[in-house]
DNA sequence: CGACGCTTTGACACAACTCAACAACCGTGG
DNA sequence: CCACGGTTGTTGAGTTGTGTCAAAGCGTCG
């Protein structure tokens, strides 16, 4: 949050989480990423089927990844926070398996593909550190398909918010009690894979289980334990120092 | 298939789809492939929580990638099939998240993380392709995820047997026809999230629509332009030369 | 030849969906 | 400051796709 130092990003801060980055290291990652802009809510920042060649860190705000079908539903697939990357895999891919928007206001830098590429081979230390990035953010769709294919609306719903406080709190934006959470019933019910109506249900059960309130725009967590036991949630897949 | 040169293993043949290699680097990606092994069908490969730090390289054979939950059931999260990788993402992660088994008798060769690492610096082209490959399949995942969350039974088994064809089609072992298949209705329930009795049905189902037959380990098609239409299938993010 | 794994079939149950109508909220402009 | 339209949330009734359970058939391999 607090960022005197300009060489201290989120996607910085993420990375530090996974190994030690050194002066050289920061002051090359500061500089590829290029002039932040802002991203206003409800605009779309990559399209499926485009070859993107610009990679973004997002700086602040929410988006999401998703793949609209031909009858109309969509699924949303991630919600990629402060420090992660955008569009990385496509990058690579060369066209771009899913799109991306914003889901608030949202603030991002961009980087040129090549760039990443450069800093693979030219400091190995931060391109491990990248691909361990994006590593984690492919275990995340595992885990996310496991958890819409194989668990009941409550539980579902309920590991899901384990999943992104764990994420939220790794870049200091949750405690253990609650956190921001500009999440409507309806994408809730795109992410999760169930109607809005019945999203709705299921979290009025949490309430009345004490479990979790979701209310304008911020998650309350009443019972951490209750809520873990509830979905069957494992941790630390999201966060791991050697 | 034929591979008399001793360069041209699976994994070469597929990174050639994405970018022609040199001489020097085919030899490379030959040496850090060392003494392939046979796996058992059954035997599993690598399992969650494992730190590997070792790569494996498909040779002949399938396997599964898999995820069990606590109250006994699992989901099939991919097939990796010959030139595939397995356990490329948890070798950068540290531990794996998933666990891999063999579906028939396998080979595999294994790598070393420290080479892959290594080949991206000293042969970035290699290593380009190797993240392209890493690339594609987590898209993979993430057309999985949408598939078994976004499609009815009998749409989404259809898609998944177009996108299986077409990655078996890459590297020779299916026709546009038929192709060997090895997956039991009871393998392919986990995988689609289905119980097996559904899978039962919906097999039936196509079949009666003269669409496509599942019969002693191999699948024929009948009609690919039906299912295509039926699957809503968008082929293309698998196979792609620039 | 028996046993085990896989497939096939049928009857029944239920989790989650659809549809529909209404209520609360929120930003915007008069 | 209030009126308004659009978005989001709430509730209920009826429907359905898919799961569960149970039992029998069929290969094939030791």
């Amino acid at each position: 949050m607090i960022s005197s130092n300009p060489f201290d990003s989120a996607l910085a801060r993420k990375l530090k989480a996974f190994l030690p980055l050194s002066p050289d290291e920061l002051k090359w990652l500061a500089e590829i990423q290029v002039t932040p802009r802002v991203v206003e809510r409800g605009k779309q920042l990559t399209h499926e089927g485009q070859n993107g060649h610009r990679v973004f860190v997002l700086q602040a705000g929410w988006t999401y990844g998703y793949k609209d079908l031909p009858n109309g539903g969509r699924q949303i697939v991630s919600f990629p926070i402060a420090g992660d990357c955008i569009g990385l895999r496509s990058a690579l891919l060369r066209t771009a398996d899913h799109s991306f928007s914003a889901l608030t206001d949202a603030v991002v830098s961009s980087v040129e593909a090549e760039d990443i590429l450069k800093c693979v081979t030219q400091f190995p230390r931060l391109g491990t550190a990248i691909l361990w990035a994006a590593s984690r953010e492919e275990a995340l769709v595992v885990e996310h398909l496991v958890n819409v294919r194989r668990r009941n609306a409550i539980e579902r719903t309920a590991h899901f918010f384990m999943a992104l406080a764990e994420r939220l709190s790794l870049v200091g934006l949750a405690t253990e009690a609650e956190f921001k959470c500009p999440l409507t019933q309806s994408v809730l019910a795109d992410a999760l894979g169930l109607s809005a109506t019945h999203v709705k249900r299921v979290l009025q059960q949490l309430q009345e289980q004490n479990l979790l309130t979701l209310r304008k725009g911020r998650a309350h967590i009443h019972d951490l334990a209750g809520l873990r036991k509830l979905a069957g949630f494992q941790g630390g897949y999201l966060n791991q120092r050697d």
